[in-house]
DNA sequence: CCTAAAATATTATCCTATAACAGTTTCGAA
DNA sequence: TTCGAAACTGTTATAGGATAATATTTTAGG
């Protein structure tokens, strides 16, 4: 494992834990094990497999107890959903944000978050034009990664 | 109805009969009611919606038959899954295209579709800086529709 | 300590999607 | 004109993803 990877994941540990101090919420043991689960992971993962992996470290957990966790980080923006894979990742921006950008590698499945504070402008235009007012976003684009390209 | 949707509608059955003829697949009546009953929908439908629609035109339809029909026009550009609701729409843009853009209102479930024929430049720059070569994507932007946020 | 709120545990079930295989339709070549 | 391969549908069963409902536990604060 790259050692930026360590980091970002110790570091994530560590904002959800000031985070959680800060607003009073409470860092149990199934939210505090799937995080880091999702945290630790190279690849996006499955419920079912987050499942698997809890499994490990906690006893005999139940699917309500994987999504409770998913759906208490993804609500305050420490997980993202990848919609196209039905899997989890944790986020890279290191704050919330309304929009999501990925780009996701059909060959190895490798996830690249990218970050953008605004919609890029044509998408602006077409909001406007049709008098829509978003309010949060999520891009999921496939293809090949410069690794997988290579081969 | 709207008239525009009307016509909208009359055209995608007109092109995919004509898209038929031209490379020879068939259009069999699950696929042509498929294609109808999500094409005259103003709203995203759900296979298993589908399913309950398909049976008032034809006899005891199964979920295999829905979801072939669907594979079928999605993979030849006539319909988009909405990943976000795990739902099916009529495309907008009378041809295939590598990328999808919609606008969903959370309020009243309305969906458009709009068009773009590359990545906006941000998110371009961002793939290119990743190495990463983009085969197609997706971009589902929630919020609120004209209509509704006039209420 | 006691209690209300927050969070978890457990059971059951719903919704979405597909695998596997048998049967049918279609079209072109012999 | 029929026969055979390819395309397509029918049917059964089940996999995979997510949540409803209710009971129980944990925790912070009065």
């Amino acid at each position: 494992m790259l050692a930026g990877q360590m980091n970002m994941n110790a570091n994530v540990l560590k904002q959800a834990q000031s985070y959680c101090e800060e607003h009073k919420y409470r860092l149990t043991q199934p939210r505090l094990q799937v995080l880091k689960i999702i945290g630790t992971s190279t690849k996006p993962l499955g419920a079912y497999d987050i499942l698997e992996e809890l499994g490990k470290v906690i006893a005999n957990p139940k699917p309500p107890t994987v999504y409770r966790a998913i759906e208490f980080w993804q609500q305050h923006g420490f997980i993202h959903r990848i919609e196209s894979l039905n899997a989890y990742v944790a986020c890279e921006a290191g704050h919330q944000h309304k929009g999501s950008q990925f780009m996701i590698c059909d060959d190895c499945g490798a996830v690249i978050e990218t970050h953008l504070c605004e919609l890029p402008k044509p998408l602006k235009d077409s909001t406007a034009k049709n008098t829509f007012t978003p309010s949060r976003w999520n891009l999921e684009i496939h293809g090949v990664c410069a690794a997988c390209d290579s081969y």
